[in-house]
Formats: structure tokens, sequence, C-alpha cells
DNA sequence: ATAAACAAACCGACTTGACTGTTCGTAAAA
DNA sequence: TTTTACGAACAGTCAAGTCGGTTTGTTTAT
């Protein structure tokens, strides 16, 4: 019986790595099947293991959900302060902030937060679990946005207003990609929205008061 | 001649307002329980007849589905339509077009259709029968932005890009509200909103300090 | 060191409940 | 009468939670 068997884990590695295959099992079957068609059925069979085991693991469906997306948004906070530190010290430009933000919340991020999010409205106690991982979150971002304001040289609370503005842009972007496929429409609004934030953050060397100046650069910036 | 109450109606009367106390009823069901809880069982209880009486209207819960969005967006765009025209005629401010937008979108549009746009990732059919309704709001909306274009003398693909671009952010400002209570979060951006399109669209007596950009030409090579 | 005792991980079947679609039967209008 | 609107009960499905049993790993006594 030992053939090919593993070699042997212990109980908490074992735990462990169910509990990851359970996680990133929910994430999938969120994104792919939709909230009200996730079943723990499903979970078990995308993660490889019986419906009773995941019992041992959570005592309930929601307490799955909730580990799971809180899984989801720490892993990307964390990837998000990486970024925040390494684009601090290589000192990036606000496009490439617009576009990382594109970028991480189109791949997956906000289409698994549409599935859950009305939930929160009809689901006080799944709301209120989830309002501290969405806040820990939220940290993640702010991170980011204070980066780019000592960067910038530009003072905190206008960054944060400019870039929670351009969260919302994007939520609202990725929202209307379920409905509407254009890729054009969506290109051309990420372009001005860029030129947008450049302006924003006007370069210290490169003073904004020129329009033309923010034009051109528009048109030759690196992307 | 029908003129009474419930005596004695036609039965196209009597089917009319059926299917008229159904919809709103699904519209309803949807806004305060959520996609997922909508059942056909309430919404025949809201509607205050029998489950057997819908399926005399309806032959699947997708079919009242489908009517009753289709049916709230039609009314909606026959609402913009109006305004847009009483607009135009008028001569309204650019503020006083993205208070419109975030109020009929915070007073349930949004919310709704959060309920039901995973759905459409989900459900093939259920999104073909959605497309040409959402395209008809669509035109809507563009109806409301050529007014606005030609009474400030700006292109209308400008226009478009701008307004479009407001409607995601309302989009993603409504969706944030789900997990993040905070009102002076919102005023505070759709204020700097505000002043960002006035911005945008300058007033022809009194030219704005920064030109637009030409932002249609900046993003002819995209994707 | 090894085997028994224990605990944790895991499995499969059963129970309950809810929901959709269907199939009748009844009342109102044409 | 015929058609249309409506109602009540039924049947099939499916998902969540529960529970007894099995396997795997850990501890302890000898």
């Amino acid at each position: 019986m030992a053939v090919g068997k593993k070699t042997a884990r212990t109980q908490e590695e074992r735990s462990a790595e169910t509990l990851a295959r359970i996680r990133q099992a929910t994430i999938e079957v969120l994104y792919k099947k939709g909230f009200s068609r996730t079943s723990t059925v499903e979970i078990a069979a995308v993660a490889g293991l019986s419906r009773g085991a995941m019992t041992h693991h959570f005592s309930s469906k929601e307490d799955i959900l909730i580990d799971a997306i809180a899984s989801m948004l720490d892993e990307v906070n964390e990837k998000l302060f990486a970024f925040a530190e390494e684009f601090a010290r290589r000192g990036g430009s606000t496009d490439e902030i617009v576009d990382y933000i594109w970028q991480f919340m189109s791949d997956r991020l906000f289409y698994v937060t549409m599935e859950y999010l009305p939930e929160t409205r009809h689901n006080a106690d799944f709301k209120a679990r989830l309002v501290p991982v969405v806040k820990r979150f939220h940290a993640g971002l702010d991170a980011i946005w204070s980066a780019l304001a000592r960067q910038k040289g530009a003072p905190e609370d206008h960054t944060r207003l400019v870039m929670n503005t351009t969260m919302c842009v994007v939520r609202g972007m990725i929202a209307q990609t379920i409905l509407r496929d254009d890729q054009g429409y969506y290109a051309q609004m990420l372009t001005f929205w860029k030129s947008e934030v450049r302006r924003l953050f006007p370069s210290p060397d490169k003073p904004a008061s020129e329009p033309q100046l923010n034009v051109t650069s528009a048109n030759g910036a690196l992307s």
C-alpha cells in the first residue's frame, strides 16, 4: 500500500495542504460557476477530497467561503505591499499603477468579488465576518497610495482620493465587461484615465501647466 | 368600457395588471433578497397571487427575471430620454448630470444589476436575452451624452468617453458602498469627480485654464 | 524500539428542507 | 361553450448538514 504513496506527512502539513486545496478550489468554483452555483459538492470535487473531509475542517459552507475569500484578499494584499515597496524604490509612473490596478482587478479578483458582494447585502453575518478582511485589503491599497504620494511629493489625502477614484473606475469598467464586450472601449477609457491621473500628479521637473506636454507625453509614454 | 375598479376587467387588463405586479415584485425581491434568494414562491407572494398563476404567464423562472429586468431598464430608459430632452432645453450643468446619474444608479438600479450581473457570466442563454435589453439602455444614455455634447459644443466622442467614465466611477462607488459604509468618502469622491467633469467641459464663454485633451487621437493604436 | 492507545484526517450514506416545473381543477371573461 | 386567468397539490431535484465508520498519523507504555 505504500507504493507511490507520498512520504509521510505530518498531521499539520496534511491539514495545511488540504485547507489550501479547499481555499483554492472554492475561489475557482466561485469564479467559474458563480455564487449560486457554488456547492460544497463541487468544491470538494475540485479540491479532490470528500465532502465529509471538508466538514471536518469547516462546520459550514459559509465558513469555507469566508476563509477562502479572506485568504484570497490577503494574498493579493501581500502582492500589493510588495509592489508598493518595489514601486517606491524604483520610482514608477502613474500609468504603471493604473495598469497594475486594472491587471490584478481583472485577473479574477473583482469578478470573484462581484460573486460574493451581493450576498453581503443580504447576509449580515457574512458581511460582519468580511468587513475586517476588506479593511485589511484597503490598508494594502493605502500603502501603495502613500508610496505614490511620497514619490510624487503630493499630499496624501489628494493621492488617496485620486487613487480610490481610480479603483472605482476600474471596478465599474470590469462590471461592464460582463455584458459589454468591446475591447476598444475599455482600452480607450483606460488610456483616458491614465492621462487624467498623469495630469493630477504633475511631475516636479515637468510642470503640467502646459497641457500640450501632457498630450505629447501621453502619446510617447512608456507602457 | 370597464372603468370600474376590480369589477369587470377585461382579460387583457387583468393580464396586464398581473404582469405588472409580477414584474414589480420580481425587482423588489431581487433587490431585497438577492438573486440566490429570489424564488418564484416569494415573487408570487409579494405579487399577491399564486405560483400557479405565474406559470400561466411565464413558463420559467428565467422568463420572469428577463421580463422584469427588461421592464426595469426600459422604464429607466424612458426617464433618461425625458431627462435628456428637458436638460437640453433648459441647459443644465455637468454637475447636475453627475448627480442625476448617481441618483438613479443608487436608487436600486445598480444594486439590482449587481444581483443578476454575475448570473450572466454563467448562463449563456440568460446573457443572450439580456444583451439587447442592455443595448437599448446604453442608447438611452447616449441620448443624454449627445444632448450634453450639443449644449457644451464638445465633440460627441469626447463627451461619450467622459460620461461613460462617469458611469464607471459611479458603478464602482456603488459596488463599494456594500462593504464600505462611509458617507463622507463617497460625497468627497463625487465632489471631486464633478470638478473633473466640469474641467473637461469648459464653458464656451469662460474658457478653462487647461484646454481639453485630445483623447480620441491618443488611443488610436490600442487593441 | 515497538505495539497499543489515542487523536486527527477523511469518507460515504442518510435526513431534511427548499425550490422548480408540472398537472390537475376552478372561476371569470369572451 | 370555449378560452383565458388563476389556484392547489404533486413530483423530481439538489444542496447542506449530520453521523457512524475507516484510515492515517502521533503519543505513550512496555
